[in-house]
DNA sequence: GGCCCGATTGACTGGTCAGTCAGCCAGGCT
DNA sequence: AGCCTGGCTGACTGACCAGTCAATCGGGCC
């Protein structure tokens, strides 16, 4: 078999193995043994690729936010601000749609966990809320959105409504059909959008 | 001394302390004996009084959010409904307002913890999104809001952006003076319905 | 005084886990 | 063959803490 390969291929079989199960019983009542079960693999073994139990929620999150941040920095600015709000929505809605587990692993354990695990990561956090704002702020300069309404308000209620959806998906509280899916990017900029620009 | 109260005192003491430590470090890092130590009272006098720790948690949750329910509930038919998305709005940023530490554990440890806290409070939550739903759907009914934004979308997308807000605020990533809290309500609301109403 | 009873105390127990460690095994190299 | 290396194993330990309980306190009442 091959040599070079298996420790790699372990190392990324836990990681896949600890979403599923933190998403199943959450960060604090997973035990390592119980990711180490789903792995396939020898409790001791999780300690050879990880630090800690936290380490691996810090390497999910990051992957994953990373991917977020540069998404929002790379949308061109001479993009209309509406669609790049739009690109950051959809971004996050597709996200949650190919891996509804991950997503939902470090929406409920890190992002709005900020009083215990999230503090480590507010820094990058509150970064994806700069980079929103900026958007806002050059729709204002624009003249495309109304500037009577704070850019970092304005950040933080499209955030907000976007995790919110998100959540509601996730414990079940509105449908997730694929056609939700579709439509939820467009609604909550529709909503927000709508909301910021001048009549 | 009065004779009848002071068990009465000791408990709102212990529940009060609990409040503090709770938004203090978070839950799940709170000892009993810590609670004990900020109320001033023996380890063992907590559980003649609760029958745990989690009880304490369940009660400060279920003592504000019917309260928040009751307020929804409570605005009335005939006012229009971008006043009573209004005083929804207000009623949880004046409840942050006189009682920050309070509304920062019912949102971080219940709220926003549905996957393991909040998970016995769901029914509470959902509540109060399709409250806020209805209210959306009346408006929908009366005409004054466009009726191709789903209902129970808007309803999260609102509550969400309001909750958003509120955790900036907790975790001091846009200032909160009170001039802030006496337009934040207002804002949002307008950020909302101003996507809402047909144009 | 003597009894009763609820409030109050804090030492102790039982159970749970994160993280450690001593060693095993397989396959490559000499 | 014999050695070495590093992935891999899982029993074990040390710390932590929620919840228990036997004992004490104090005030009302006879």
């Amino acid at each position: 078999m091959a040599q070079a390969t298996p420790a790699v291929d372990k190392r990324r079989q836990i990681l896949d193995a600890a979403v599923r199960v933190f998403a199943r019983q959450g960060f604090h009542s997973t035990r390592v043994s119980d990711i180490a079960d789903e792995a396939g693999v020898a409790y001791g073994l999780v300690y050879h690729y990880f630090r800690s139990k936290d380490q691996m929620l810090n390497e999910l999150f990051s992957e994953r936010w990373s991917l977020l941040l540069a998404t929002i920095e790379e949308t061109d600015g001479d993009t209309p601000p509406r669609e790049r709000m739009a690109a950051v929505a959809g971004f996050i809605v597709d996200s949650y749609r190919h891996d509804p587990e991950l997503m939902k692993v470090i929406i409920v354990e890190v992002t709005r966990a900020a009083n215990s695990f999230g503090r480590t990561h507010l820094p990058e956090i509150r970064n994806a809320y700069e980079l929103i704002a900026e958007i806002v702020a050059e729709g204002q300069a624009q003249g495309v959105f109304r500037d009577d309404i704070d850019a970092n308000f304005a950040s933080l209620s499209f955030y907000g409504a976007i995790e919110q959806l998100l959540s509601g998906w996730i414990f079940d509280l509105i449908p997730s059909g694929s056609q939700d899916f579709d439509r939820a990017a467009d609604l909550v900029v529709e909503t927000i959008c709508g909301g910021l620009e001048p009549r």
